[in-house]
RNA sequence: GGGCGGCUAGCUCAGCUGGUUAGAGCACUUGCUUGACAUGCAAGAGGUCACUGGUUCGAGUCCAGUGUCGCCCACCA
């Protein structure tokens, strides 16, 4: 039979395809996106898919991917964490689990209503102008283009998401877990609505919590004002007595309700009790003492501002003083600010500080370094401000939550960032929920005429007011909507249905890991773990993993606006998904930044590169006994030599290594593992032994067939491990590689391989063996030997591994380009022939010298002087200082008594090897 | 004002619970179209592990402090 008829009778009797052959380029463009289709047309990413293997059995493994704000296209940023947790799927699917990825995506309500509002303007409209209704069809439209975009980049990564179950936070399962949400809270206590001193960005006209507002450092003015106090004979403000405050917000002036000073400070003393009087409004304010006031500070006495400054608020609340709001929506004086009503803040400023002069109260001006909060979104500077608003009360969640991690219910990776939710989570302060957008979450709340409060869950609002009865047309509902991160923090299980009982909450709830980027620890991770804990009575994820920001090459943060950022999809057009995917997670260290560039992406398309290649090799080496379509099969244990041994044990060791770095989230070590398993050990030595081992005549077709298999084997391990990193070159690769019954169609589902035994005998000898190999190279290489000329050898072997050199003749033959080999006793030719080149590795050593041939009768290499003294005499050195140190510590009885046994065994055995190769060396240069 | 992190080869970074000679990629030098791969192969050069002190038989690794860069938290007008 003809090996093509064989071929096709095969495929027929097994009713699949043949195995196609590898093309001879690597070039993911041509395969990655037929291989995404592959996977979806076979329904293996869902648990329960079509093409799923899971077995029921083990427990589930779930990620809910943390939703990208849905405002535009992704960035490398969502590439790392698509990568790091699509590696951990693909890993759990793997090994069996069931596996649940949630892909979604997050309405983001304040970002994306900055974004839109900028679109908006270019076409000549306001967020005012086009009106709520119009306003929110427009936001859909935009992001139902953004959505679009954004999913083709995940699948694109590679993402094996389950594209059934993909959520928005703004679809309907969403808004009802908030609705429930909420009114759980607000039942038990836990969300309560109140007047308070809030963080108001004016550009962006609503409030925003705590964490949105970043301080600034900025350098100021501190101003020196002078209040007049009151003459109490007349009622009136006396010319000359006076009390100077400092501020750096004279437009704050206008709202002005006490003047404070430190209780004991013997420079006001006098003045206590007495009334001053806040020019321009013409109002007279006490001046009370409070031991908030720092007396070395400006004048030490401070102006009280109660609805604009937190000191000011909380010391205002102390003293019963009233509250005066003098700023409005845009930041601009209000009515209350008589004569400055309507001027922006800072014109305002400009104009009390050039009238305080005028009037001669102005007493100094010094620049001042201070801290301003600025909105996150639009970097407006932030003001404090009295408004009603709805809070969540956090300290009870924060406990539950702390008790979480502290009992180790919930783990965070790195550990270190323990320190950081702690003291996050200690110091927490309530959590202003209220927004005044409209892209968002409306809050359930109904307000009654008599200002009574309904909240319900219920879409279609109360039938009547919950306090006083009051029938439902008299109602009204919030305006404000929620904080984005409202409905984010409920994520993890409002994507599985969440509040119903469904099966999938049942299933895949509580979730695996939560894996995202350590800027939003507080902001997302800490409100999923407070409500979660709260409304699910469970923590919603086992392990937080969190990751580092990327950054460009040369560390700046990637943005948009500073025009730095990468696309994913150029990337991937350019170097694969499989290269992005593997510099992603290469350079991911738990917790720290990377520097993202060119240069790794290079790293990863060679690598992938090479494990094509090396497979296309692997594949064309099968032996002539081999069918074309032979199902595969562990090679004959009885017919392995030692290279098959080593090739066998260090793929042993990858594995152990990989399965090492996934359990304890070390992912870097998990891509170095496999670089070095692949490309160091398995081609740079495995590949070019066994190509000895193929090439020689005098091995059986058997054992050749052995280490053939030996070579499947081991690239069958390979893909199957680098398959969570590099989904699609693996996939190929699987493609055209022998597989057996057990096999599925496609790797994604494949089983995750085990260690096979590591051999240590083997290791020993063919690591003993390729030491030698490169001191052989690297003599040739100083000897300045034609590196295609042959050389004759006689290897000095101690006679424990004298049989195993001998059965390493033809690898040494070969890499070594050696020829006639021998294998002798050691110490048969202690000095070296006159000419030859000597070469000394830990227990072996050589001597190569130039075949004997017809016409020339000497067998001279080394340098002119016999040999190359130089290079032994360096040798030499550096051994003999190898073993000074060695004989120094264990001359010392501190190290004898105290070093455990094997680090002094290990030092014996060592110090003994090196005596040795000093001794030969040493005879060598004649010494 | 607290807290955390980085500081290791020219560059970017590994180095887990302390154990002989500190590694990788890129860049560099020399030489190779060796029938898997030039997206490659071989050989090589390059580091007082920021500094000071301590613990230890032994410290890049642990402790204390210093410097420097960065991040997080924090209501001082």
């Amino acid at each position: 039979m003809t090996s093509e008829a064989r071929e096709a009778k095969g495929a027929t009797a097994k009713g699949a395809t043949a195995r196609p052959e590898l093309p001879k380029a690597y070039v993911p463009a041509e395969f990655e996106a037929g291989i995404y289709e592959r996977w979806l047309a076979a329904d293996v990413f869902a648990p329960d898919g079509a093409g799923s293997r899971a077995d029921p059995s083990l427990p589930t493994f779930t990620i809910i991917q943390p939703p990208p704000n849905i405002t535009g296209s992704l960035h490398l940023g969502h590439a790392q964490r698509t990568a790091v947790e699509d590696l951990y799927i693909r890993h759990a699917r793997m090994r069996g689990h069931r596996t649940l990825f949630l892909p979604g995506l997050d309405h983001a309500s304040i970002a994306a209503q900055y974004v839109l509002d900028k679109l908006i303007a270019t076409e000549g409209e306001t967020r005012e102008s086009l009106g709520r209704e119009r306003y929110l069809e427009r936001m859909w439209q935009f992001i139902n283009a953004t959505r679009e975009v954004m999913l083709t980049q995940q699948r694109g990564l590679g993402a094996s998401v389950d594209w059934k179950r993909l959520r928005f936070t703004m679809d309907e399962g969403s808004a009802k877990a908030v609705r429930v949400a909420f009114e759980r809270l607000y039942r038990d206590g836990l969300a309560y609505r109140t007047e308070a001193l809030i963080n108001w960005c004016p550009g962006c006209r609503t409030s925003v919590s705590d964490l949105e507002t970043i301080p600034t450092p900025e350098t100021g003015t501190l101003w020196t004002v002078r209040y007049h106090l009151i003459d109490p004979a007349t009622g009136q403000p006396s010319p000359s007595e006076t009390i100077s405050v400092a501020t750096t917000r004279p437009e704050a002036i206008l709202g002005d309700t006490a003047v404070a000073v430190h209780p004991d400070d013997p420079r006001y003393s006098g003045f206590v009790g007495r009334s001053a009087r806040v020019p321009f409004v013409e109002r007279d304010v006490p001046i009370v003492t409070d031991a908030a006031v720092d007396r070395a500070f400006g004048t030490g006495a401070v102006k009280i501002t109660p609805a604009h400054d937190p000191d000011d608020y909380e010391l205002g609340k102390r003293h019963g003083l009233p509250m005066i709001t003098v700023l409005d929506d845009a930041a601009a004086i209000n009515d209350a600010g008589d004569g400055y009503t309507g001027l922006d803040r800072y014109e305002a400023r400009r104009r009390i500080v050039e009238d305080l002069d005028a009037r001669g109260d102005l007493v100094a001006a010094t620049p001042h370094e201070m801290v301003v909060g600025r909105c996150q979104r639009s970097n407006d500077v932030i003001e404090p401000r009295l408004k009603t608003q709805w809070f969540v009360r956090t300290r009870p969640l924060a406990e539950a939550a702390l008790a979480a991690t502290r009992s180790g219910e919930t783990r965070i990776v790195p550990a270190r960032f323990d320190k950081v939710w702690e003291h996050w989570l200690t110091n927490i302060r309530d959590w202003n929920v209220s927004r005044q957008l409209w892209w968002g979450h409306r809050i359930p709340a109904w307000y009654c005429p008599d200002g009574h409060i309904t909240v319900t869950s219920d879409p279609a609002g109360p039938d009547a007011c919950e306090v006083c009865g009051r029938p439902a047309s008299e109602l009204v509902q919030e305006l404000d909507i929620f904080d984005t991160w409202f409905s984010s923090g409920l994520w993890p299980f409002s994507t599985l249905g969440w509040p119903d009982a469904t099966d999938d909450l049942r299933t895949y709830y509580p979730t695996s890991i939560m894996e995202t980027g350590h800027d939003i620890l507080f902001f997302w991770v800490a409100r999923m773990m407070m409500l979660g804990l709260h409304l699910t009575d469970a923590p919603p994820f086992h392990t937080v993993v969190l990751s580092g920001l990327i950054r460009d090459e040369r560390g700046v943060r990637m943005s948009k606006t500073r025009g730095n950022s990468i696309d994913p999809l150029d990337v991937m057009a350019e170097s694969g998904a499989d290269a992005m995917r593997f510099a992603l997670i290469h350079g991911g260290t738990p917790g720290l930044d990377q520097r993202f560039g060119h240069q790794k992406l290079e790293t990863g398309r060679n690598f992938a590169n090479k494990l094509w290649n090396a497979s296309r090799f692997v594949l064309g080496a099968r032996p002539a006994g081999v069918p074309s379509d032979a199902e595969r099969q562990a090679p004959d244990p009885d017919r392995l030599g030692l290279v098959e041994r080593w090739i066998r044990s260090r793929t042993a060791a990858t594995i152990e290594a990989v399965d090492r770095g996934i359990a304890e989230h070390l992912l870097p070590e998990v891509t170095r593992a496999l670089y070095d398993g692949i490309w160091s050990e398995f081609c740079d030595w495995g590949l070019e032994m066994a190509k000895a081992r193929l090439a020689d005549a005098s091995l059986s077709a058997a054992e050749r067939e052995a280490t053939w298999w030996t070579l499947v084997e081991s690239i069958d391990t390979f893909i199957r491990l680098l398959h969570p990193v590099m989904p699609y070159v693996t996939e190929a690769i699987w493609a055209a590689t022998p597989h057996d019954g057990a096999d599925p169609e496609l790797l994604v589902v494949a089983s995750w391989p085990a260690s096979t035994g590591r051999d240590a005998a083997a290791e020993e000898a063919v690591g003993e063996v390729l030491d030698l190999v490169r001191g052989i190279r690297n003599a040739r290489a100083e000897a300045n030997i034609e590196p295609g000329a042959w050389l004759a050898a006689t290897v000095f072997a101690p006679d424990d591994v004298r049989s195993a050199v001998s059965a390493l003749g033809s690898v040494i033959e070969r890499l070594a380009r050696v020829r006639p080999l021998t294998v002798a006793a050691t110490g048969v030719a202690a000095a070296a022939s006159a000419g030859a080149l000597a070469v000394v590795t830990g227990r072996l050593e050589a001597s190569l010298s130039r075949p004997a041939t017809a016409g020339a009768a000497t067998a001279e290499v080394a340098t002119a002087g016999g040999v190359d003294r130089e290079r032994l005499e360096r040798e030499l050195g550096l051994v003999e200082g190898r073993l000074a140190g060695a004989r120094a510590r264990l001359a010392d009885p501190r190290f004898l008594e105290r070093a455990p046994a094997h680090v002094v065994d290990g030092a014996r055995a060592s110090e003994a090897d090196l005596a040795a190769q000093a001794a030969s060396l040493r005879a060598k240069v004649g010494r």
